[in-house]
DNA sequence: TTTTTGTGACGTATTTTTACGGCATTAATT
DNA sequence: AATTAATGCCGTAAAAATACGTCACAAAAA
């Protein structure tokens, strides 16, 4: 099966579109775009159980290579979910309570906002 | 800066690794991810907040052309968190509580898990 | 019956995400 | 002083996500 497209037919497409929402939308987005990937969640549980920690055990914990693992350790450090502080060569990350707190707060606003009352029933069966 | 890489240096990189983490984890991860885009939420409430409503309406609710809404649409119904009956030429969107409730549990259990103690201190400061 | 309307499926392009090796640097070790 | 270790940064590549127009088809309307 063959489709013609004419000459300039795609152009200036797929540009960014996530501006055009609201920014409270956006930021809750945001939120639980970083927790969508299960490397970042594993960092976050083993942080949260071990409470310090050096870099390279969550290297150890992980099915990633270094450069990969540090690459979604940054991610987290982007939303201040977690902060890393240098200690000589080696680098201690632990959880930053406060953003994990507001994080919490942000996704269950949302949840609550889609909240389904007692009684709802759909009219389409 | 010029770098130099060898016949063959890539070969067999970036295959997806998630299924390597925990079972557990990937569904989390999933329904995280299936939030992390401002379009999928506005759906998500705009269907809570309608009880019912055809698909036509949503799509002028968002800042997308047609059938990127439906592709996001598709994402949604393909986790069960909504549901579409055809009526006519129509389709019949509704949020669909069982699954919702089911994605706050997991969600709510990942939080918890990630839960800091009154009592905590990190040790760097 | 012809036209309009609402969708789904397909193809495609851009952007972002995921993944990783190599290099450079800095601090510990030896 | 030389080596080892830990990490950040850069470049690259494959894959996935995002975005959209067109075509085809069904049902509804004219």
């Amino acid at each position: 099966m063959t489709y013609f497209y004419g000459i300039n037919f795609y152009r200036k497409m797929t540009s960014p579109k996530i501006e055009l929402f609201e920014e409270d939308l956006q930021l809750t987005a945001s939120y639980f775009k970083v927790l969508g990937h299960p490397a970042r969640l594993a960092i976050l549980k083993y942080l949260a159980e071990s409470k310090v920690c050096i870099s390279g055990d969550i290297i150890n914990e992980l099915p990633l290579s270094r450069t990969t693992v540090n690459q979604h350790l940054s991610e987290l450090k982007n939303l201040e979910l977690i902060k890393g502080t240098t200690e000589g060569v080696k680098v201690n990350y632990c959880i930053n309570p406060d953003k994990l707190q507001e994080l919490k707060q942000v996704l269950s606003t949302f949840l609550n906002a889609v909240e389904i009352p007692e009684n709802f029933s759909c009219k389409n069966k």
